[in-house]
RNA sequence: GCGGGCGUAGCUCAAUGGUAGAGCGUCAGCCUUCCAAGCUGAAUGUUGGCGGUUCGAGUCCGCUCGCCCGCUCCA
């Protein structure tokens, strides 16, 4: 907790737009809600993490739980697939969902998780009184309201319950919403679809309705048999894919943690039933190992078991769900979802195999069996991941010139390295300028000759660029270059036919 | 979607209803032999957008878009 930061959010954005991270979308429009565009700066940081994390896991994964070699292989699916992949795997359904509106108390209900109660004569004329489904409180108080309102009490008389959703529109008026005393003031209730909607072909009749992926995970799902019939892989095993999706989230919130398109890195595991449990812990340990690696540390980072009552529908039994969770500047002292570890069960090929009639049950050799595997879906947000690298690195320092610096992790840093000339004459510029370009071939790095070293300096820190080499008028004798260390501010003197060397360890 | 707050240069912010400014950044020149983000100068705005009130609107009003906070939601 010592190095807690201190810092707002709106210094990290003022950064990011700044230093060319991240910029609002369409911008120049007046922006959209819940969408942001990557700058130079940002995109190589994300494609960083992203290749980090395809390296870690799909390339060379970590030893498997009895210390064998695990076996990933990556993939790519569209974005828009067959509609009924979204109904098999219960997105139609469960991303849409009806909600009322109380004007009254300024509160919201799903439709579905509301009843009404009312007196024998409720059906034409009388008062309705809504409360929510398995609320007993809320139940208690519309009785007690309607017991008042109908000068009687539910013992002598032939009170119903019934859900909202089966009214028709005309008793709406009639109805008192359960944190309100007068009747009329529930809205209609509207459809909050999650899901956004688009036609494939020119012609747009709702037959030809598709979706924009929600998460990445079904094209795996609807790939599994394919993957089998042709990769000679066998279960346990692991499909691996990054990706955008898309949310029409009902507030998008707090920069890119929640936007409405974001990017996935996703990993289905395919396993047997009975070493689900184990693969289960597998996985949690290997993905926050992994978030740690990448330089998020320990105290900022929590692991965290999903209560049973918000476990998705897939969900619902097995190992249930671990969050790798982050403490965030605008969560904090909480943390907020960067990752979850879910045990699927063998929910999503159950149902692919139901809505399709095509058998994705595996042939297990060894064991002589035939089922469906089990799934743990290490599910992370790249986007969110970006978003946390970024607050991590962020280290406010009142003794630099930049006043604050980018401490990212060489791995994932944008920009690797800066080559300058301590000042832009006799000869120096023609000695760093073909160092640069010598060293661009492997890795991104800059060239600066303008203005003062010490600028030159405080520009690469904003940037997060860990190291500077700088050609001096020694150089064209010693064949030296002198490389500034960006964290300890420390200078040490390099040959200059030995840099990429140096670089290339500390890239390694 | 509701309630509250806000929107001025790339960033952070000024400007009684009366000529739109500063600091930083950026760019150019100078200087600079390792923190000098130093010196000089330049560019940059339909004050988020549209409409209204007014002789005159960054300022007041309406609508709209976007951002922030709360509610709600969050596979």
């Amino acid at each position: 907790m010592s190095d807690t930061k201190t810092f707002s959010m709106d210094e990290l954005v003022a950064l990011c737009k700044r230093r060319g991270f991240i910029y609002p979308a369409s911008e120049i429009y007046g922006g959209l809600n819940g969408f942001w565009d990557y700058g130079p700066l940002g995109t190589e940081l994300k494609n960083n993490i992203r290749d980090a994390w395809w390296h870690d896991m799909v390339r060379c994964p970590p030893m498997g739980p009895d210390g064998e070699p695990i076996s990933i292989v990556g993939l790519d699916s569209s974005i828009v697939q067959n509609p009924r992949t979204w109904e098999a795997s219960g997105h139609v359904e469960g991303f849409n969902d009806p909600m009322v509106d109380c004007r009254e108390s300024k509160s919201r209900y799903r439709a579905d998780h509301l009843m009404v109660i009312g007196g024998p004569d409720a059906e034409e004329s009388r008062r309705l009184y809504a409360f929510i489904a398995g609320d007993e409180e809320s139940r208690d108080r519309a009785i007690k309201a309607l017991g008042k309102y109908e000068k009687t009490s539910a013992e002598d008389a032939d009170w119903s319950e019934r859900p909202l959703m089966s009214l028709a529109q005309e008793c709406f008026p009639r109805i008192v919403g359960p944190d309100v005393k007068e009747a009329g003031t529930l809205t209609e209730p509207r459809q909050f679809n999650l899901m956004f909607k688009t036609f494939v072909g020119a012609l747009q009749t709702e037959e030809s309705a598709a979706y924009l992926r929600p998460e990445t995970a079904q094209g795996i799902f609807l790939n599994f048999g394919n993957v089998v019939d042709t990769m000679r892989v066998k279960v346990p095993f692991g499909i691996a894919q990054v990706g955008k999706a898309f949310r029409n989230e009902v507030t998008p919130r707090n920069y890119i943690f929640r936007s409405r398109e974001f990017e996935q890195m996703e990993i289905e595991w395919f396993c047997h039933e009975s070493e689900a449990a184990r693969w289960f812990d597998f996985w949690c340990d290997v993905r926050r190992n992994w978030w740690e690696s990448m330089g998020l540390t320990s105290d900022s980072v929590q692991m965290r078991r999903h209560d049973s009552d918000e476990l998705a529908h897939y969900a619902k039994d097995g190992c249930g769900t671990f969050d790798v969770e982050y403490r965030f500047p605008f969560t904090a002292p909480d943390y907020g979802e960067l990752e979850g570890v879910a045990h699927r069960g063998d929910f999503d090929l159950r149902r692919h195999q139901e809505f399709s009639k095509k058998k994705l049950e595996y042939f297990d050799q060894p064991r002589n069996e035939r089922y469906l595997p089990h799934v743990i879906e290490p599910s992370a947000g790249l986007s969110r991941g970006t978003l946390a690298i970024l607050c991590e690195a962020f280290t406010p320092d009142e003794d630099r010139a930049s006043k604050v610096y980018m401490k990212f992790q060489p791995r994932v840093a944008p920009i690797k390295a800066a080559v300058f000339p301590l000042v832009n004459k006799d000869g120096m510029p023609e000695v760093a300028s073909k160092l640069h370009q010598d060293l661009r071939k492997r890795w991104p790095v800059q060239y600066d000759a303008k203005q003062s070293i010490g600028k030159r300096y405080a520009r690469m820190d904003e940037a997060g660029c860990p190291w500077c080499f700088t050609v001096d008028s020694d150089t064209l004798t010693d064949q030296a270059v002198t490389v500034r260390d960006r964290d300890s501010l420390s200078q040490d003197r390099v040959a200059i036919d030995q840099v990429e060397n140096w670089l290339a360890e500390r890239l390694a």
